[in-house]
DNA sequence: GCGACAG
DNA sequence: ATCTTGTCGC
């Protein structure tokens, strides 16, 4: 897959305000997506003590939701923990992960927001730019943007408004448990965006895609059969 | 100036 | 995100 290198990862945050500034203005909310075969869901996590920076995708097919191909990528942490400015400690290492993928998704599942952010640049609408490809941003927990409270049944939703403005929806995947918050990352309507959401959502709260890659972030061996090993 | 604050 | 077993509740 071909991902466009057009910024430094190396940068203070102020440099990185000024590339989300420029980038929101490439950003696409309207649907640009073809036929979905393929669904791919991210998820990142760390290695000792924060040092390493591990990132996992997991494709699989759709509307089946069956397992199809994963990729797994690692690298050293260079940015902190900032909120507003995920991006620029996740993207790098989802990127090397993307790159190894022989299939290329037609939607990407981001965990986090796409425009449901300050300037309207999560890290949904970052991936969707640099890869062109559809994305969402599937957040756990609210970054920006003020709703009411969503009912009780699973498929219902209420919009997140931040200045003004309709920013995303906070969807209810299932009952009992905390809403999602859904906004288009790249060439995504946030209409369609929740309808994608809830057709990789099955029993649980989260997508499919976030939980398989969930699983493959949070395994520590490379390559392990679940079984003892010496070394 | 005082809180809020994706993962 | 991460440190971590059992436990409270539907």
């Amino acid at each position: 897959m071909n991902i466009k290198q057009r910024h430094p990862w190396v940068l203070t945050a102020e440099e990185a305000t000024a590339i989300q500034q420029e980038l929101r203005q490439e950003v696409v909310t309207e649907d640009q997506l073809g036929a979905v075969q393929f669904v791919a869901g991210m998820d990142v996590g760390f290695e000792a003590e924060g040092s390493i920076t591990r990132a996992a995708i997991a494709v699989l097919r759709f509307p089946d939701l069956q397992f199809h191909e994963q990729a797994i990528a690692r690298r050293p942490t260079t940015f902190p923990y900032i909120p507003g400015y995920l991006s620029f400690r996740e993207v790098p290492t989802v990127l090397d992960a993307l790159e190894q993928l022989q299939t290329i998704p037609d939607l990407l599942l981001c965990d986090g927001q796409g425009i449901a952010h300050p300037r309207r640049l999560g890290i949904a609408c970052h991936l969707g730019l640099l890869t062109d490809l559809p994305a969402i941003g599937v957040g756990k927990s609210r970054l920006v943007g003020r709703h009411e409270d969503v009912p009780e049944q699973r498929g219902s939703w209420v919009p997140l408004i931040h200045q003004k403005e309709t920013i995303g929806a906070v969807l209810r995947t299932r009952p009992g448990t905390k809403p999602l918050y859904i906004s288009p990352g790249h060439k995504i309507s946030l209409l369609t965006a929740i309808e994608y959401v809830m057709s990789c959502t099955t029993k649980y709260r989260l997508p499919e895609t976030t939980r398989f890659a969930h699983k493959l972030a949070s395994a520590k061996p490379a390559q392990s059969n679940g079984q003892l090993s010496i070394s």
